[in-house]
DNA sequence: GCATATAATGAAACCGCTTTCAGAAACCGG
DNA sequence: CCGGTTTCTGAAAGCGGTTTCATTATATGC
């Protein structure tokens, strides 16, 4: 009862010689690179199908000298906003030539290998970096090789990219509060800067847009209504700053009557809070959040959706589109001259794309009953 | 100022021309593979220091006719028990010589293509099928090639595989509310059976083991305690039906006094319903959920732990230990006979590995108030 | 009807590395 | 000091494709 017969990985040669062709032709027929007659065309299609062929990628991509595959670096791959991302970019790629490989960055130690060892022309064809800004190593790092690179959620004049405006989602989440009738407004955001470079610099951003908009409808920044939990880093699951820091916001003599959270997370630990202690969301205090990740809607939550699914889906369709103007680029300089082109300076104009931030409305927000 | 300066990518001959020596030394000393002569072994190490070199992973793969590739097949892979259990994975590869490559399935289309087209020794060394039971025709692709498979969150009884048991932690939850003195316990799943053959059945079991730990402690199992939200499938973000459900329940005229939800995101549902009719949990109402995703320690929620990141590493582990168990046969057979061997029935012993399912108690379960 | 451009195909080189095979060098006992 | 191992090394043959180059067969032009 041998039901696992175990199947042969069957080559160009065997296709060749079923149908009596050279693998020459066979590989014609496969790639469409050359006219085939049609009956060897024929011919070399039923030996194909009959040995049910598949080319073998590994051999192809040597040959090539390409690897059809993306990398892509991502800090801390299991946090909803980076797996939305993520998501984006990987619905890309499932329909195209190329595999994805995701590197996980959780230590510092982590990010520089990979910045190092992943960018290799013999490794990947493009990168795609995601909520991490390239400090100058990892600059000289992508650059080394000439790859095609794409920045998701970051920033660096050299590479394209594909971003947020922190400062106007923020605004928009504090013009929100504001026009719901409240000035005592609290923000509660993660670390300012980060070791790891990301993360961090959103949550300033949003702090900025914050007293942007408080400013703008002349309300005065109080720093009590600060608060920036620096343990809220990577991967620590923490919130208990936050809980902490709502109590002791709520509990003083002039307690805020809106909370603008820098992430839904963080919101929720606020929430949270203030149920703890008796108070209602939204009637005693209003909550918004940033990020609109799942979560958000199954907690009512308002919030600032920054559009993450679609800003990965930009980045890896803004790869692929790099990738295939190089191709056809290295096409046309090949039937002229040698290799190696397209050094001249990367002014070749690099591309930054913002992705819209806008607000949503749920129920965690309520005019304001402070008189 | 160029600071971009291209830089080539040395090859083993480079190396080879420098060091004054033959490829094929270059290649022993790289992979120790054979004896070399301290001071040729010198020789070649300051070339390849000097030269930078490092050996292109798809010749290499080639060459070995091997891949140095996992693949893994993961439906929805943005949901956080899978991105959970995915983290466990990655983890293990990491410190490896293996490439990950995740393949996200959310249809049945693609859920077939990549069964069909993936496990192939030309793509991949291994399989790792995340939360998904394969039917026959994935059984056949699995085994075409007799390439290592291993099951997480799934049982088949013809490939290794790492589960929990769900009835075992169903019953965990119930008799904790036993326990605490509640004997009107609800339950809500989600679909017993799926077109995609996954996640399902983990609720089917998980009412089994609720209705088990009831019959056991003589609560008779009422019929409209039991809600089964089809809803709940594959992605989509809803939540209503539970909510729903939730309300109409806690108004009938017998309204349960605790709630056991096959899911974390299913018990912060019944959670908001029942905050919004104005019940408190635990006071008024007890709830249990399950998976113990991070989200349930910011909700305070009493739930199970399954040991989601846990199941990942060792199913990526138990995945690399039979990938080197079957090179080093290969080898011994190698010095031996011919290609191809084990093929002596899968007899080989399948390993079947239960992680541990344990309570996790937090604030959302007190004593019942009932009387 | 013959020269010449064009289409179709095969042989062989090549991608970058590993590994076999065989020869050279070093080692060893008597 | 010699035959026989053992150690070390290089040339060359793959791995499974692609691509160049040359050749033959077929058109096309005048």
């Amino acid at each position: 009862m041998k039901n696992t017969a175990i199947a042969q990985i069957t080559t160009i040669h065997d296709v060749a010689k079923r149908a009596g062709v050279a693998t020459a032709t066979v590989s014609r027929v496969l790639n469409n690179t050359a006219p085939v007659s049609d009956s060897t065309r024929k011919l070399v299609q039923t030996a194909i199908d009959e040995l049910n062929f598949v080319p073998s990628p590994n051999a192809r991509k040597l040959s090539w000298g390409k690897t059809f595959t993306i990398a892509c670096i991502v800090p801390f791959f299991t946090r909803p906003s980076f797996v939305e991302r993520l998501r984006g970019i990987v619905g890309v790629f499932e329909d195209s030539d190329y595999d994805l490989i995701v590197y996980n960055v959780e230590s510092a130690r982590r990010r520089a290998q990979y910045f190092n060892e992943v960018p290799r022309p013999d490794r990947c064809d493009g990168v795609i970096v995601v909520s991490m800004t390239p400090n100058d190593n990892d600059v000289n790092a992508l650059k080394r090789f000439n790859l095609p690179v794409v920045l998701v959620d970051s920033h660096h004049p050299q590479f394209h990219s594909i971003s947020e405006d922190s400062e106007e989602g923020a605004a928009k989440a504090v013009n929100h509060l504001i026009e719901l009738g409240h000035n005592k407004i609290a923000f509660i955001g993660g670390p300012l800067k980060d070791t790891l470079n990301f993360e961090a610099t959103s949550s300033a951003r949003r702090l900025k847009g914050y007293k942007q908009a408080l400013q703008n409808a002349n309300i005065a920044f109080k720093d009590d209504y600060v608060c920036v939990d620096n343990n809220f880093a990577i991967g620590s699951k923490n919130g208990n700053t936050v809980k902490a820091f709502t109590l002791q916001l709520m509990r003083s003599n002039r307690p805020p009557t809106a909370i603008f959270a820098a992430s839904d997370f963080q919101a929720m630990g606020v929430m949270q809070a203030a149920r703890s202690m008796g108070l209602r969301v939204p009637e005693d205090l209003s909550v918004v959040g940033y990020d609109d990740i799942e979560l958000a809607e199954h907690l009512s939550l308002t919030t600032i959706n920054q559009s993450l699914r679609l800003s990965g889906e930009r980045g890896a369709t803004l790869l692929l589109e790099t990738l295939s103007i190089l191709s056809t680029e290295s096409k046309k300089e090949n039937s002229s001259l040698s290799h190696q082109s397209f050094i001249d300076d990367d002014a070749e104009k690099v591309i930054h794309e913002k992705v819209p931030v806008d607000l949503v409305l749920r129920a965690s927000t309520a005019p304001s009953q402070d008189r």
